[in-house]
RNA sequence: GGGUGGUUAGUUCAGAGGUAGAACGCUUCCUUGACACGGAAGAGGUCAGAAGUUCGAUUCUUCUAUCACCCA
């Protein structure tokens, strides 16, 4: 006989903090989250979405890195090798822009110190605090294998970095030019188009006058509606829209240029909407990404009036050194004066801003490296279209495909200093660019050495496109990518598809030459408890670590999970969480009364000692060992959650444990003892595994409290189903005889009696044919203990009742009654029976029109025909009986 | 302008072609020998509106209203 050695003495309330701790250092110490290569078992991977080095673990991470952490860890206990990657990105802007606030503090600028030492700076910035992150991460609990932890900006992704640059300039799908690009003025670089964010706000819209230099008939101006009269002095030509009626006979003639002297033509082009403002618009190809394309296709002169710094420049005239606010306003003015101005209206636009500062966004027209994108894209559609990906929810496939196949060039050069130099050097004798892996010390091209480095760095997300592979060894080919990679599945948030997913794909694609994971698991978006965005300045924020140290990281995890469904917002407050840490507290108590109840030796379940009720929680464990890995297979994290919570609460606790409290006391014999200590014991013991990917820490201190230490419980793995503990029958025979124990709890607290008062009798009454006589019959001290009732009398509803005044109710076949005597309230309970009655006449009759129709009859199942059927039938009797009831209380 | 998703109890959300569920909140009762971080019993819903498919729609289809998000 097996033996355990149980912790008897657990503390009346479960408490959080030292546990978690305690088990997270020693799986770390046993290497629980370490993946090997192992040719004997499947691999199973994930790489982390990177968080970025500036951050620390907000409840989106925390929601995130949860499900990663239950996948992961169920994908153990099935068996699978699992590698779950993590690691942080440098965040070029981010990083920088909090490096130089710091030394703003001291007055530094990060040109006082050139490049080399504001470097450095960052390094030893990120040294101090680009692992907070990394910490907090491990307080939730993620079970990655932190020896194999990466950093966007270390030695080995670099390389990675240096190498596909170098592969895609080859290929030409990197490319250098001067574009429109958006530009940060505060941050002072170019962003690409998906780091801004439009919203929109007012402005106004100025009617201005552009006086015709040509004498033409009846016109002797043209109207030029813009909401930036500030770039007018930058004004290369007026352009209609070829078909246009209005201004058809203008095209080709002048028009003189406000607050310049600058003679400009009337073109045609077709990017005119006729419809919109006056149905001309100015060009500035310098300053609008959409009249710098017209200026290319018309050869016009490129005038920039704003510098980088968003500061009026040289060609600005008199508007010189002014910011774009004040120069709009004082332009708008001098048009006033001078006549110019026909009038101003209030119009609603979307203005772009920095993702990362908020401050406007300049089309900029600068020199800037691109990547094409469009070959790369068609292969990323591809993969999707061959199932090779596959995108959970589905539907999020639409909003990729709608991206990738109206994809425009990304920008990836950014005048950091923070990140990937990009490795391109110019030759300053023949202006050859070099572009190589290793830095040159001559021009490839005329040999002189007389070269430099371009200044720029690369975008952050070129290098997190990479991060599938460049993880694990590329460009190098490393047994971990042959075993690893493609990784299994990529989880993140919808806001998050463009700038990962979809580039990771591309990347992969391209130089891996498969996708970078076969499953995409886009969840959604925690907001506040009101749907409100979480930020810092609304102060609605929900910082998980505050959560942690307030109800400890299982009952956030828990709470994460069960909220998690597809495709929606998650509203999150603290109450939710609180609720999960009640469920905590209720696991630890139910473990701890099993515990209580259970000697060192682990009893056998012999199948001729079990009762209805043990058969029944047998059975539902089994369902459970079935349906919750499924369900986790099949990324249904929120449904497995909640299945086990209503499983430990509803079924375990408020049922089971009560039920077998009469024979863990021996009130029902040595036999009936051990056989319902087994069946606790087999109960617990299997729970435990499936709540372990979402409740860890708890779960590995229950396992050892229950004598199972001797191995992790992540290593123990789910416990395997056993179809010789499953009786079907169990379910239905259950189910009545909770029903009767409700009905008569029910008629209990209509007689006002206390609930901890035994009462004497109770009286069933159920003809001897039904089924439902035999269910009673072999669990009437269960009755009898649930309801607190010393004697429960089973009668034939045909027989004289002797018990006097009565309370009464029926369910299914029986009617149950609750002698009370003197007690009885007789106008109350006439009412209560009315009501009763009434609702039972309500089904009938529903059901009864039902089968009035003969299309019904003829059409629906046969089944659900006689579904129908029995509703009236038992409906009839028992309105029946409370009729009888009713009468003999009317006497 | 294009697209996507939502509209179910007071609140936040599950759910399913065959008489609607949970949590929190609310009402009544109870410190009962695992748990008051608890237990028992309740009240509370024309499942946004309209039309269609169907024997049957809250569930499927279409339209409308409305809210949210994404793209331009």
């Amino acid at each position: 006989m097996a033996k355990k050695t149980r912790n008897r003495n657990l503390e009346k309330n479960y408490s959080p903090d030292s546990i978690e701790q305690k088990w997270y250092a020693k799986w770390i110490e046993n290497g629980l989250f370490n993946a090997e290569i192992n040719p004997e078992a499947k691999a199973f991977s994930i790489v982390i979405p990177p968080p970025n080095i500036t951050g620390s673990l907000h409840v989106g991470h925390a929601f995130d890195h949860t499900f990663q952490d239950i996948m992961c860890r169920a994908k153990r206990m099935q068996g699978y090798e699992v590698l779950w990657l993590p690691g942080t990105d440098h965040a070029g802007i981010a990083t920088q822009n909090v490096v130089e606030k710091d030394l703003a503090k001291q007055n530094i600028s990060r040109y006082d110190l050139g490049r080399e030492e504001f470097v450095k700076r960052v390094w030893e910035w990120r040294k101090i605090y680009g692992s907070r992150i990394i910490e907090q991460m491990k307080r939730l609990g993620n079970s990655c294998d932190w020896r194999r932890e990466r950093f966007t900006l270390d030695e080995g992704l670099s390389r990675a970095v240096r190498s596909v640059f170098v592969r895609l300039y080859n290929k030409g799908l990197i490319y250098k030019g001067k574009y429109i690009v958006n530009w940060c003025p505060r941050c002072s670089t170019a962003i690409s188009d998906l780091e801004v964010e439009y919203e929109e706000s007012q402005g106004n819209f100025y009617y201005v006058k552009y006086p015709l230099v040509e004498h033409v008939e009846n016109a002797s101006e043209i109207i030029v509606a813009t909401t930036r009269p500030e770039t007018i002095i930058g004004d290369v030509a007026i352009a209609v829209h070829p078909r246009s009626q209005k201004y058809k006979h203008l095209i080709g003639k002048h028009v003189r240029v406000p607050l310049t002297d600058r003679v400009i033509p009337i073109i045609e082009d077709n990017m005119v909407d006729p419809e919109f403002g006056t149905g001309c618009v100015k060009i500035t190809p310098a300053h609008d990404p959409n009249d710098f394309l017209v200026g290319l296709n018309h050869n016009l002169e490129q005038i920039q009036v704003i510098d980088s710094k968003g500061i009026m420049n040289e060609n600005a005239g008199k508007y010189q050194g002014m910011t774009i606010e004040n120069a709009r306003k004082k332009s708008a003015e001098d048009l006033e004066s001078l006549g110019l101005l026909l009038k101003t209206e209030v119009i609603n636009h979307s203005v772009g801003h920095c993702q990362r500062c908020g401050t406007t966004v300049e089309p900029y027209l600068s020199e800037q490296w691109f990547v094409k994108t469009k070959p790369l894209a068609d292969r990323g559609v591809q993969a999707v279209k061959d199932g090779r990906i596959k995108w959970i929810p589905e539907q999020w496939e639409k909003t990729y495909f709608n991206w990738m196949e109206n994809i425009r060039d990304w920008c990836i050069s950014r005048q950091l200093w923070w990140g990937h130099r990009i490795p391109a050097w110019t030759c300053d004798d023949c202006g050859h660019i070099t572009v190589a892996e290793i830095d040159p010390t001559e021009c490839e091209h005329c040999h002189s050495s007389n070269i430099h480095q371009d200044t720029d760095v690369l975008d952050t997300w070129f290098s997190s496109a990479l991060w599938p592979f460049s993880t694990m060894g590329f460009p190098d080919k490393t047994p971990e990518l042959e075993y690893f990679y493609p990784t299994s599945l990529m989880v993140t948030g919808f806001d998050i598809i463009f700038f990962w997913v979809a580039r990771m794909i591309m990347m992969g694609l391209e130089f891996m030459d498969d996708v970078p994971f076969r499953d995409v698991y886009i969840h959604s978006l925690i907001r506040d408890e009101h749907g409100k965005k979480m930020s810092k300045t609304k102060g609605n924020v929900i910082d998980p670590l505050i959560m942690i140290d307030k109800y400890g990281a299982d009952a956030l995890r828990m709470t994460l999970a069960a909220l998690s469904v597809q495709g929606r917002d998650i509203l999150l407050s603290s109450t939710r969480i609180e609720t999960y840490r009640f469920f905590m507290n209720k696991l630890w108590n139910a473990a701890r009364f099993a515990l209580m109840n259970l000697d060192d030796e682990v009893h056998e379940i012999k199948p001729e000692f079990l009762h209805m009720h043990d058969k029944w929680i047998l059975t539902r464990t089994q369902e459970m060992a079935m349906k919750i890995p499924e369900l986790i297979n099949s990324y249904d994290i929120g449904t497995a959650a909640r299945s086990l919570y209503d499983f430990v609460w509803g079924d375990i606790c408020d049922w089971y444990l009560e039920m077998s409290k009469p024979a863990l006391k021996g009130d029902e014999g040595e036999d009936r003892r051990k056989t319902t200590a087994g069946v606790l014991e087999h109960v617990f013991k299997t729970t435990l595994t499936l709540l372990h990917p979402f409740i860890p820490f708890v779960t590995e201190e229950l396992w050892t409290a229950f004598g199972y230490g001797d191995e992790f419980i992540m290593r123990a793995g789910f416990v395997k189903e056993n179809s010789d503990l499953k009786f079907e029958d169990s379910l239905e025979n259950m189910r009545v005889f909770q029903e009767i124990v409700r009905s008569l709890r029910n008629l209990r607290a209509e007689a006002h009696v206390a609930p901890q008062q035994w009462l004497n009798k109770a009286v069933i009454r159920v003809k001897s044919a039904s089924h439902d006589l035999e269910i009673i019959r072999d669990s009437i001290n269960q009755v009898s203990n649930l309801c607190r009732v010393h004697e429960i009398l089973l009668e034939n509803p045909e027989s004289e009742y002797t018990h006097g005044a009565s309370l009464s109710s029926v369910s299914g076949d029986s009617e149950i009654k609750l002698p009370v005597g003197d007690f009885l309230d007789v106008a109350k309970e006439i009412s209560r029976l009315k009501n009763e009655i009434a609702s039972i006449e309500k089904n009938i009759a529903s059901s009864q029109a039902k089968l009035n129709k003969p299309s019904f009859v003829e059409r629906a199942p046969a089944e659900v025909v006689e579904k129908e059927r029995a509703r009236v039938s038992d409906g009839e009797i028992q309105a029946a009986r409370l009729r009888a009831n009713l009468e003999s209380l009317s006497k």
